[in-house]
DNA sequence: AGAGTAAATGTAAGGGCTTACAAAATAGGA
DNA sequence: TCCTATTTTGTAAGCCCTTACATTTACTCT
């Protein structure tokens, strides 16, 4: 069923269908009602793949995340949806699975399927020479918003994360309650994420006269894992540092695996302050401090801005949009005795 | 840059191009290279929605899911592209928020796109007359396959779990632990998983001999907090059950809520027994024993299905295929004292 | 009634590709 | 060299819509 089978029931043009169809208020009362009722008995769908070829425009946008089963893209994702589904476009999600070959394979089809805009959570921080496809985004003019990652010495608009200022002011909250003897699990250091989170927290020592020692920087992955090994580390030294700032969620909860296996609690043993939220310590009656921002407003802002550059393709000015971090101060952050 | 373009500057006909970009081997290899030297050159790509158009069909396969940040459902979604990622296919996504407007409203722009194939979990087992939607893509002969939610009387193409089966075996682990007292925290009843997992819980206690009280029957909704709560009022019961069932993941989180606050454990306190597992557990080292399917393969098993459909949908038979669950045991089933 | 205007509808040219069929170029053989 | 078979390329119709523009129809007012 095509808009000329509804067009020659209704014995009216394909021109008038169309119009019916897009809403168009040229046209007589009667005869949209006609059409209409063709329309509902042949249970006709217009074919938005021709529509988007007539129209030179594909009512889709991209998103592109290393991967979707991890809550906090997932989130980022609903964040998005949330924003997009207003407007009634499509959205076709790609996974890349952190490999860079993925990624490019996503936007490569990205490109045939001729998007409207790209919100991209980038694998890597740096590409290849000629190997960074965003850059043909750039070229075809579609507007790409880099969302929680960033892209080394390019200037395409962006929402991040205050990773500094975030870990900063964790760390100055732990600094407060005087401590000075200050862990750190930090995330990878090849990952700007993991490095700026180590940088707020070099800052706010130095801020307070507190002297950087190399033994309490502990490189992980932000894996669980890898919060775990180092939690151990940590824990067994015989001179236990008075706190640690975990840098992301997960190896908060290996950190806590490693507390649990070895009894001890927080803020008794250890003061621990970590980034993003563990909402399922709850569950335990753990009070944790953290900083965290929302990921589902990185979603939320991202499309908004991607939206804001749809709808104003020249007069845009490239931004970037800093998410700001919220302290939630539980009692772990207490130093005791 | 169109296709006519490249034909231009390579000084052949539009066909040949053509011919290049989709393999065709009735080229000259010097032509082809001429032509592949150019397109590189200017960096085109094709446009899909032509492709799609002229072939009248579209390479992209639809998913829609009540809640894509939930877990359950990303996981699923990760096991569908890992299968479709293979097959050169894209996949659009859309979120119901378990709302049938939603609901009704993805499916009527992915019946627009005139996708090759649907993967679904139904937000309602059951559609007002002429409400559902699903049966569009029937008469339009694309393909659909149901994952994980049945629709009643359909006779749809579907992936499901053995929630009967499951909940009968982990209920049946209780009773060979000398348990007689079982309490069940339920899913909603008006949907089928719920009221299949407790007719696994009846069938159990049955063939045992054992009386299926009322009492003993809670009704969850398979969120966190009806977990807590219900887990709360069985924990307070003069004569506490024995063993408990917990129904899903969330609800069992809420349960250990309940323990938690109450300073209870198990199995010590009281037995208990989930449907799917519930790994973060493991933080705390609680052992506890489940019974699950793995919600990846309900994924990969769906898209399989579709693709299978897709590619014989003459000679296809309608089929229906049940995961079967594993059980794990840890622990937490046993009778003590 | 007829002119002038506004409303409603139609015509036809795209949009960028695929592909059946036709035509041209090349190869092989006598 | 010429003819046939094969390979390579081109032509043009078609996929299903949108939309600028042309045309027709319906009103309004003198």
């Amino acid at each position: 069923m095509k808009m000329s089978d509804i067009a020659e029931k209704a014995g009216v043009s394909i021109a008038t269908v169309s119009r019916v169809i897009n809403e168009d208020k040229n046209v007589k009362d009667s005869t949209r009602e006609k059409i209409l009722k063709i329309i509902e008995e042949y249970d006709y769908t217009p074919s938005a793949i021709a529509r988007n070829l007539s129209r030179k425009d594909n009512n889709t946008i991209g998103v592109v995340v290393p991967d979707i089963s991890n809550p906090y893209f997932s989130e980022m994702v609903e964040g998005i949806s949330e924003v997009i589904d207003k407007e009634n476009l499509n959205i076709l999600i790609y996974n890349t699975n952190d490999k860079i070959e993925k990624e490019q394979k996503s936007l490569q089809m990205l490109l045939e399927q001729r998007i409207k805009g790209l919100v991209i959570t980038v694998t890597s921080e740096s590409y290849e020479k000629g190997k960074n496809y965003l850059d043909k985004f750039v070229k075809e003019k579609i507007p790409v918003v880099l969302a929680d990652r960033d892209i080394k010495y390019s200037s395409m608009d962006c929402v991040f994360i205050d990773n500094i200022g975030g870990a900063y002011k964790g760390v100055s909250v732990l600094i407060e309650n005087d401590h000075k003897d200050i862990a750190i699990i930090t995330g990878p250091l090849k990952s700007k994420p993991g490095r700026d989170r180590l940088r707020g927290y070099r800052n706010a020592l130095s801020e307070n006269g507190i002297e950087v020692i190399d033994e309490n920087i502990y490189e992980g992955d932000f894996q669980m894992e890898s919060g775990y090994k180092l939690g151990k580390e940590i824990l067994n030294r015989k001179k236990r540092p008075t706190s640690v700032f975990i840098s992301n969620n997960q190896m908060t909860l290996g950190f806590f695996k490693a507390m649990n296996e070895m009894k001890l609690s927080t803020p008794k043993d250890i003061a621990v302050l970590s980034f993003d939220r563990v909402e399922i310590l709850d569950i335990f009656d753990i009070k944790l401090t953290t900083v965290s921002a929302s990921v589902r407003e990185l979603g939320v802002r991202s499309a908004e801005m991607l939206l804001e550059k749809i709808r104003n393709k020249d007069k845009y000015i490239s931004q970037k949009m800093i998410l700001q971090t919220n302290l939630d101060i539980k009692g772990s952050e207490k130093k005791l005795s």
